[in-house]
DNA sequence: ACCTGAACACCGTTCAAGT
DNA sequence: ACCTGAACACCGTTCAAGT
């Protein structure tokens, strides 16, 4: 990435200066590469061959540009068919979203950093409110349900995607493997979660994620039926 | 909070040192006072009249500090009658585990930001599963229902008590309130997000949290008739 | 219009040294 | 055993100044 300042005034077509566009693509690669955590604005700028303080005249703060890479990481989500039914509108939708934060490091952590704003991401909320009601339900059961599919993809890729705890030093401390965490627990205590051990972290979560998608969308369907 | 350093080997017993129990005390008012963004090394210090490097002392570092946090916010749950049915014990639990996370200030970021340990946290899950177990639930069902029900919890808590965008400038920026929010869309697109704009933001959160609740029990009910 | 230099007010953490 | 001083390697952000 190579520019040159131009002149006040002067447009020098040659030397396009840098534009915001620019600033959210070298976001999002610095993102893949160090994660949300190594993602600075101070780094940000050493990527784009400038100094911090310039970003500012393209983001309005650190806030902001995550804001941006929200509305980035929702883009290019295929929408479903609008003719087919309700719940596999939304069952196929979950999957998108899914896919869309796992597409980008941290892509969960940084959904949930920000207030929800943007095209891209309003539109796939409208989808999913849109189908709640035509499925009938009321609206504050539409509302509602709309959070708790929101909050459950945005959870389950977090928690998918969080970094097993390293060991950083030989010394003592919280659980490195999830092999170690259930053998740390005292044998007679816990006996649940020792007999559960293998589930509790096998990470199988595709077939985890329809679990919880099938569970969820079982409950909600049961107002229905409870109405009509 | 007044404290004299004592000389090395000279238990003075009227003059006891700073131990691990003052520094989580402190932390956790502190938490109250300046959130989990305020919370830092250096004013947790500060607030215990010692210099910050002196808290490497009584704890590892900063993630096990906040691993004792975790471990302190999760204590003093009063646990639900065992002759109850599962469901109603899961109820309570969860109900239980909203009101210690609502207790301090940022409590479910606190949790959502270490991994699962400490013996109040870990007995609070195991009871969760127990009942799963005892209420006929596969080994897999019943660890994959036992994340749901963290990840609602947490997730929900932590939604409920993320504080509104400030103004912060008069300069034009994300919707600073939710009604805001709302008038901001355009009027033509995003008719099913105006049309429950009410109840998408009423946070009527005790009345939103039965309902999901409710909604999670009820479709992993469904599992166990579909079974028997 | 867009970028830089210098500065402010912070962070977490280490490590030798004090008592 | 417990604490301090000094330092390292960072942060986000502002603001006057450059071109």
């Amino acid at each position: 990435v190579t520019r040159r300042a131009s002149l006040w005034g002067v447009q020098s077509k040659s030397e396009p200066a840098l534009d915001q566009p620019q600033v959210i693509q070298a976001a999002l690669d610095l993102l893949d590469e160090v994660g949300l955590d190594g993602l600075t604005m101070r780094r940000l700028a050493e990527k784009l061959d400038i100094k911090a303080p310039s970003l500012y005249w393209h983001v309005r703060n650190k806030d902001h540009l995550l804001s941006l890479l929200a509305e980035a990481i929702c883009a290019r989500t295929h929408l479903p068919e609008s003719t087919l039914p309700w719940r596999q509108q939304i069952e196929a939708l979950a999957h998108e979203y899914r896919r869309a934060l796992l597409a980008r490091r941290d892509g969960a952590r940084v959904l949930a950093s920000v207030f929800p704003s943007g095209t891209n991401r309003l539109r796939l909320i409208e989808l999913v409110l849109r189908n709640l009601l035509n499925a009938g339900f009321s609206r504050r059961d539409a509302a509602y349900a709309g959070f708790m599919l929101n909050d459950f993809v945005t959870m389950f890729v977090m928690e998918e995607t969080r970094p097993i705890e390293q060991p950083a030093n030989g010394q003592e401390g919280p659980p490195t493997t999830a092999q170690e965490w259930v053998e740390g627990l005292s044998p007679g205590e816990y006996p649940s979660v020792r007999a559960l051990a293998d589930h509790l972290m096998d990470n199988n979560a595709q077939e985890r994620f329809v679990f919880g998608l099938e569970v969820l969308l079982d409950g909600l369907e049961r107002r229905l039926i409870g109405k009509s």
